[in-house]
DNA sequence: CGGATGGGGATGGCTC
DNA sequence: CGAGCCATCCCCATCC
């Protein structure tokens, strides 16, 4: 009876961490969005408004081109469109990965995302990767609950306001 | 009016 | 095989 904890504790296995085998891991569209925010061949697609603070915003004319490039990357059947993957984009707003900045065609990553996907993990040690929104960071919304999925980020640096 | 943009329900596909 | 998670698909609302 005293022993049930062993027990527990000989099956209890660290939190695991998804599996991602060597290049096999999926592709998920804040990442790939991040990648081209890099790449000077897709500035006329995407690109930083405010870098530090990870608000970006698609270029209106060329947006397709990188929901193209999106949808292949991923093999879909149908090509991507802005729309669609505007909606994807929408999702993270619930899970706060991703907000909606009130301007055109500007999004803004959150810290979590943001220390995520940059600078840090240079050296290929960690495993540090799957660490949750929790913490205490400032989330503003102008309507009344997460699911309106309309926000202003306050960084802490600059709040950005909203135009109507 | 009509394109551009934003939104959400339903469904698909993959993984555990 | 089922549940959950994301992404995708389709259609509608609003704005300019």
């Amino acid at each position: 009876m005293s022993n049930m904890q062993e027990e527990q504790a000989i099956h209890m296995v660290p939190p695991s961490v998804p599996q991602q085998k060597h290049g096999s891991k999926k592709l998920r569209l804040f990442e790939y969005l991040h990648e081209a925010l890099h790449d000077p061949d897709l500035m006329n697609c995407i690109q930083w408004v405010d870098k530090s603070n990870g608000v970006f915003q698609f270029v209106s004319k060329n947006k397709e081109r990188l929901a193209e490039l999106w949808g292949k990357k991923k093999g879909n059947r149908k090509i991507m469109t802005y729309q669609k993957m505007a909606r994807a984009l929408r999702n993270y707003g619930r899970t706060g990965e991703i907000l909606k900045i009130r301007r055109k065609l500007t999004y803004q990553f959150s810290a979590i995302v943001l220390q995520r996907l940059s600078p840090a993990c240079s050296s290929g040690k960690d495993n540090v990767f799957y660490q949750y929104i929790q913490p205490g960071v400032e989330y503003w919304s102008n309507h009344d609950c997460w699911d309106n999925s309309r926000f202003v980020y306050n960084s802490g640096y600059q709040v950005y306001p909203q135009f109507s």
